[in-house]
Order: structure tokens, then sequence, then C-alpha cells
DNA sequence: GAGAATTTTGACAAGGTTGTCAATATAGGA
DNA sequence: TCCTATATTGACAACCTTGTCAAAATTCTC
């Protein structure tokens, strides 16, 4: 009960002696493999539960060649979107054995090819993780799924990637969820609607703009391109959006902003502007993170199961090079949930 | 340049045989170790680049007993604060050739000392990390510490830690940014000055709590029990505390909220019920974290070096058990920084 | 220039696990 | 009952690095 001076720790040959049988016999036990007798099975366990025995993680992977660890690869920036996302993968390599850590890659911009594949190299020759996990912004990079793919490293991926992409994918269905976002504004009344991009780099901002034009084709209204103006997905870019958008000569009544990020900032630049949210202008964004519910008034956006993403993802990989089928491809696809809140309404002059 | 069939990695032998010289040369020259030849080295450091030579980190880790790993245990929360530590431990890392690995820790809540351990035992003999990063709600968790002391490893906390703490320690000087932040309320001319409390088992909140009594004190003001509120340093919390404060008989003309979601939540509150910030109310917050620029007025506050409290956090732990100083303590402060922005101004009726 | 002191180098073992393969025990068939 | 087929078990090597210690090469001292 004091203080135990020899944190010695147990090895599998004392499991092995303790329970009467070989060391072969103990990691066939702990491994879940046939061909061991009951009675000696339930030795061993007991053996295992005495000691309080835990397996090596370091020798298993040496022997295995495996890591048991799968990387987070993150661009720097303060996202609650990764944050509940990586919330979920932890959850994940927790209850499966696994461990997740975070790298951080420097922005890749203008990097060739090689570039990409060396330091990717360098990232993951270190401390080999057995898969790696990619989210925005870099889940949507071709060169960066292509370069670990020829490194031989397992990948999931997890939002909108190419439709050609292989390898594995987690989603919702971004094209579907952005029609039904736009539809709503659409059935409120609203026929002059603007639309903020997001990064150009990311298939998320052409999947949700393409499923806001096919939704205003659908309504027989058309796309104003001087409403269609650039964003980063990020809070200021929402703002500059907001400012660009009010000062038009014939302003929208309505803007989809391709996340919520860039709908709050939208709504501060809006509000700041002394047009009444969702009096003078209605807003929709797109994630339901947290800023969705922390801003007055609170953000009409399109949910996305984030944690359950981040679950899934994990599962998917860890089962694929678990089973060896490594290099195997599957695409899932994650409800969402269209979340009406308080930034939209009926245009005021219809 | 086409598929690499055999991505074969390279081991310390093939640098031996390349290099002409035995493999615990090229070790030697691996780890820095003086006794070799400069001839010789310069032989191995070019057969290890041109080999693109890697050490396995099992096999080192299996020898050498370590796992270059670092764990950082966290909450499940959402919290911008513990992002940004995040980040910059996760530097700090990468430069030092450590990995930053994720642990999600269940609520500890009422759980008795040997439960405690047990949980850590489990989740530390997992994977065996070098040390551990305590942020909040842990760090200032007594029997957390205590429990991975008995346990061997060490541990590096940051934020306000019992004063009486051993280990390593790394923080800003709450106290007095407490007392820098309630100063400039009163210098405004402010004298009925709320606070909201954190979480109570939690040291900040009793460190800022201690300073702004103590500036209250100074200046010849009296506390009104009346005025200090719960908290639990959340958004929610804060609005719950705005609204409490509003409906008071005599309100308050500012507000000390002890940390930044907190003090939006209350800036939320105030607003919707038509009290005006900073006008009819001044509010100042605590950490400087993303929400105190996004929110409108933008926030006073204290500018807590996030990124900055990580690495360092980091590399001294890391220095600790290089050192073989094991178990040694020290305390780090940071410097802080008061941030004058919107949401504080002179009191209406003086 | 010979012997001692020091520096440089390498052979070998060890670290804890799992894969391979052979040995043993059990079951099945004639 | 004996032989074959199958299930169970264990001995040993291998994974790749680093610590130990001894051997070899170099430098120093008188």
């Amino acid at each position: 009960m004091a203080g135990e001076s020899k944190p010695k720790t147990a090895k599998m040959k004392d499991v092995a002696d303790l329970a009467g049988v070989s060391i072969k016999t103990v990691s066939r036990v702990l491994n879940n493999e046939p061909h061991v007798q009951d009675k000696l099975r339930n030795k061993v366990k007991d053996a295992v539960a005495k000691l309080e025995y835990v397996p090596s993680q370091s020798a298993r992977s040496l022997r295995g060649n495996k890591s048991y660890n799968i990387n987070l690869l993150c661009h720097a920036s303060d996202s609650s979107y990764i944050n509940a996302i990586q919330f979920g993968a932890v959850i994940a390599c927790q209850k499966l054995g696994y461990q997740l850590s975070i790298s951080l890659l420097e922005d890749l911009h203008n990097h060739s090819f090689d570039e990409i594949k060396a330091e990717l190299e360098q990232l993951t020759h270190q401390h080999r993780p057995d898969g790696i996990m990619l989210v925005a912004p870099y889940a949507g990079n071709r060169m960066i799924a292509f370069a670990l793919k020829e490194l031989g490293i397992d990948v999931v991926r997890i939002g909108p990637v190419d439709l050609t992409a292989d390898g594995i994918l987690v989603e919702i269905d971004d094209y579907n969820a952005s029609i039904e976002l736009t539809k709503h504004l659409i059935d409120l009344g609203h026929k002059r609607i603007a639309f903020v991009r997001g990064l150009e780099n990311q298939r998320a901002t052409h999947v949700r703009f393409e499923g806001f034009s096919m939704a205003m084709n659908a309504a027989g209204l058309t796309v104003d391109p001087e409403l269609v103006v650039p964003g980063s997905f990020d809070f200021s870019s929402g703002m500059t959006a907001g400012q660009t958008l009010l000062a038009h000569a014939n302003p929208p009544t309505a803007v989809f902003a391709s996340n919520d990020d860039m709908a709050a900032g939208l709504v501060t630049a809006a509000t700041m502007a002394g047009v009444s949210v969702p009096g003078d202008l209605s807003v929709v964004g797109y994630d339901d993170s947290a800023v969705a519910t922390r801003m007055r008034p609170e953000l009409t956006t399109i949910h996305q199961p984030l944690h359950e993403l981040g679950e899934v993802a994990i599962e998917n990989l860890i089962d694929s090079f678990q089973h060896k089928r490594t290099g195997s491809s599957r695409r899932v696809v994650l409800d969402h949930n269209f979340v009406l809140r308080d930034t939209t309404a009926a245009p005021k002059n219809k």
C-alpha cells in the first residue's frame, strides 16, 4: 500500500513460470490464438491477472513490425472541427489497443511531389505508424495521399475527397446536405442567395458549391457570379466575405457560408454593419461545430457527426490492416442532419 | 520513380557494411557518442544518407527501455485552450524526436485513490510513455499527480498547481495577472465588481479569485459575496452567471470572469438581455483564447502564451528524464500580457 | 625506443515478444 | 490394438538496437 520500491514489471517468462507453461503458450493466450486447452488458458489468464502483466509494446513492435500507433496528420490551426474528430479517433484507438499520436505538417503549398514525399517519409520513418489519418486540409490533397500510398502506409481520409479516390474514405453526403441547406433558404422565399466558398484546394468547397448550384437551378433560380465570394474556412475570411456582400449594390437576402466559422464571421460583420440576422439577412453554415451554438443568433447549419467520423475512420483503418487488406478501398458515408436554428427567416420584401 | 516494389528499409548492419565499420560504430555515430574518429564518423554519415537509414524506434525502445513517446492526458472537451497547448507540445516533441500521443481520461470525480491509480496504471502500461503531460482539468488533481509519481512516471503540469507541489510545473503568474486585470477595472472607476468562479477543484479558480480579492482590498473596495457566482469554465455556465448577476437587485458594473469562454457567455447573456457591453457592463476574461477576438465586442483579457507553455513544458519534461533527473522539481513561470480590447469602459453613473 | 596510458574499435549478449517447426499428446479409423 | 491424422505444446531463432568489455591502435612518458 505504501511506496513500491520496485515497480518491476513482470514479463512473459514470469507468467509462464507461474502458470507452469511455456512462454509460447502465454503468447497464444494473450493473442487469442487457437490450440490451447481451456484448462491451460485459464491458468495463464489467472497468472496474468495475478502479476498484473502487460505485454511490452516495444517488444511486440520489434518482433511484429507493428507500432500500434496511428498518426493524425494536422495542420497548425485551432479548429474545433478537427478537435472533435480527434476526440472520436482517440476513443476508437483506446478501445482497440492503439495509440493516437499527433503530427504537424508544414504548409505544403507549392511543394513538389518529391519534396512532399520526402517530408512524409521523414515523418513516418521516425515512428512508423501502422496507419495515418488525414483530415482537412490534407484529406483532399492528392499528392499526400499518393505519396503515402507509395510509402506503403495505410491511410484513412475524412471528408469529401475525389470521387475517383481509392483507399479508405469516411464522410457525409456533402452534395445532398448542401442541396438540403439551399432548399431551406429557397423554401423560405429567398431568391438572391450568396455563396461563400472555402479554400479552393479542398474538395469540400467544390462539392458544397455544386450542391448549392444544383438546388438553385432546380428551383429555377440563377446563381449570380457576383454573389459567389472567396473564403478560407476561417472566421476572418467570413467577416471579409460579409463586408463584400453587404457592400454590393444589390445585396443578397441570404448567404450559404461553406462552414460555420465563416458563417459566424459573416453574422458578426452583418451585425456590426447594422444588418440584422435573420431579419435583413439569413445565414447558414456547415459543420455544426462549437461556434454554432455560441453565437447569437444561433446558427442554422448542417450537423456533421464529427466524433463518429473520427471513430469510424479509425475502426475502418485498423480493421483494414489487421485483416491484411492493405490497400483495399472502401467508402463509408455517415448520416448528417439539417439543424434549424435562428439565423434563417423569410426575406422581408418578398 | 515508378512504384518501388520493395520499400525495404535499411538497418544498422547495412549502414555498417557500406561504411566498412562495425554496427557499434554506427550506433555511436548516430547517438553522438565520443570515441569515433572523424574520418569514420563521416563515412558512417555518408552511408546513412545514402541508404536513407532511420533507426528502428521499436528496437531502440526495447533495448533502451524508452518509448520516445509523451502522453497528453486530456479530458473530453472541446477547448481551444488545450488545443493551443497541444499545438506547442507537438512542435516541441517533433523537434526533439519524440512523439505526442493523446489519451482520454474518464471523469475521475469521486473515485478513490486506488481506483485512479489502477486506471492510470492500465493506461500507462499499455504504451509506457516516457513522460506524461497534464493540463486542465487534471493538472491540479493531486491524486493523479501522486499516483503517477508512485508509478514512477515523469510528469509535467501546466497551469497553477499547489504551491507545495513538486515535479515539473509550467505556468504564468496567475495571481499577479488577476491583480492587473482587476486593477484595470478599478482604474476605470468600477466599484461593484462581480467575479465568476471556475471549477472548484482547479487551483486556477482559487488563485484568480485570490488575486481579485487582494486587488479589491488594496483599493479599499469590498467583495460583495452576492456578486461572486459559480461557473465551470464553459460558455453556458458563463451565460448562467450573467443571467444571475443581471437579475440582482443591485447589479455589478463590471465582471471578472475567470476564463474567456465564460466571459463570452456572459457577454452573450448581457447582450440578449439588452445590457450593452461595455456601456452598461464591463467584462474581462482570462486566457486570450480564440473566442476572445471572435466575439463582439472583442474581449479584454489576460494573454497566456499557450503555445509556449506547451513547448516549454515538453522541453523541460524531456530534459528532466534525459539527464536522469527523474523526480526533480522545477517551476517555470512564463510572461503574460494584459490585452486591452473592447469589453471594458468606465461605468456610466459614476 | 620500450612500456604505460589512453583512445578507438568491434564481438557479443541482452532486451521481450512472436513465427517456425519439431515434438508430444490426443483422437480417429481399421 | 496399432497406425495415421489432428490438436496441443514447447524449443529456438529472429526482430534491431545498445551496453559491456575486451582487443587493437594510437599517443605519451622517460
